[in-house]
RNA sequence: CGCGGGGUGGAGCAGUCUGGUAGCUCGUCGGGCUCAUAACCCGAAGGUCGAAGGUUCAAAUCCUUCCCCCGCAA
């Protein structure tokens, strides 16, 4: 509301609280820039990033360019004269060209507490590594990723049976708020950009299937770690007679047995061995079915106690 | 046309290849046992086998079309 001239830059659905905040203050946003439309889901259905969506409801413009590098796009952007580009979650790495068109730079919304979890996929390594704290940092961009200075950052509390599904839409929302405060502490000239300490910084990289697959030699809560910030993509999973089994919900139990073998399996639940204990699954699903409570699942498969879960599926890797 | 699995009483599954009385583990309801119970015993109800058409003396099962769900892949 300062007469600036804005372009959101931004993909997924994290990042339109964001933009839905930027139409709520009723900055001028020039364009919405968002990556091309995807083939998606069963059946390989062209999809919009959800960011198009919200903004062609708005009536903002909309470009998406396939290589956000490229010369073109740089001159279509510089047309544009933004006074200030607000990156969330785009999915590109902007280069400099880009990144100096704007007078007052780029601001990022990144979803951890930074220097930390720089990367890609900062929420579900909070959760994994068992963090019982993380937020959001803004940040004026600079070429790196995720170093640029910091703006603002706003902490919350990891809940010890958060999943990656929940966190995420509450950094979102949380990410909006950071935003709004930013803006309105740039418009009054009071940033106060502070440099990030790179011997604190740690990565987060991009989530590869691979990553869910279970090690049942690990403690129980290790895994429910992964299970968590792994829900619910990709999920964590082991394989059952050859076919992948994923693991939605579990919590930490007792018992002692070779890992990855089942140790109860009847109306107390299901329980599968790890190292120093056990784990008791609460839902789970299997490859090509329906995903279902450890109770549904029992009464139609017949699972007994010595049962092994797999390293490998049958057919794949 | 991306690859694949599936739709069977309320839930989850078997049966389909090789057509011929629809079954299992639960749940529900009733009864019993018990100090008591989510435990155990006895009994009962509940299904146009996703939809339509076809083949057949006979279709959950074979053929055709359609609808819906899910895994992979992105």
């Amino acid at each position: 509301m300062a007469g600036l001239r804005l372009v959101f830059m931004g993909t997924p659905e994290f990042a339109l609280p964001a933009l839905q905040k930027l139409i709520d203050r009723g900055e001028v946003l020039s364009a919405v820039v968002t990556q091309p439309d995807r083939p998606k889901g069963r059946g390989q259905q062209l999809a919009p990033p959800p960011v198009k969506l919200l903004a062609e409801g708005h009536g903002i413009p909309v470009l998406q360019p396939t290589r956000v590098r490229g010369p073109e796009f740089i001159e279509v952007m510089r047309e544009l004269r933004p006074d200030l580009i607000v990156v969330v979650a785009f999915g590109q790495i902007l280069p400099k060209a880009l990144l100096e068109i704007p007078r007052h730079g780029c601001i990022n919304v990144h979803a951890s507490l930074l220097p930390r979890y720089r990367g890609a996929a900062p929420i579900n390594w909070c959760i994994i590594n068992g963090e019982t704290e993380t937020g959001v940092t803004t940040m004026q961009m600079d070429a790196g990723l995720d170093t640029g200075d910091m703006l603002l950052k706003k902490v919350t509390p990891i809940g010890p049976d958060e999943t990656a599904q929940a966190l995420h839409d509450r950094l979102s929302e949380i990410g909006a708020e950071a935003l709004d405060e930013t803006l309105d502490l740039l418009v009054r000239s009071r940033l106060a950009p502070g440099k990030q300490d790179d011997l604190l910084s740690s990565y987060a990289p991009m989530l590869k299937k691979e990553d869910g697959l279970i090690d049942w030699d690990r403690e129980p809560q290790t895994i429910r770690n992964l299970v968590r910030g792994l829900t619910p993509w990709p999920g964590a999973y082991s394989f059952l007679g050859g076919k992948t089994l994923k693991i939605f919900r579990c919590r930490v139990a007792g018992g002692t047995g070779t890992p990855g073998t089942v140790l109860q399996a009847d109306r107390s639940g299901l329980v599968i061995a790890c190292r120093n204990g056990g784990l008791l699954v609460d839902e789970l699903q299997l490859e090509g079915k329906k995903r279902l409570s450890a109770k549904d699942f029992l009464a139609g498969y017949n699972i007994k106690p010595g049962f092994i879960l797999e390293k490998r599926g049958l057919s794949r890797d």
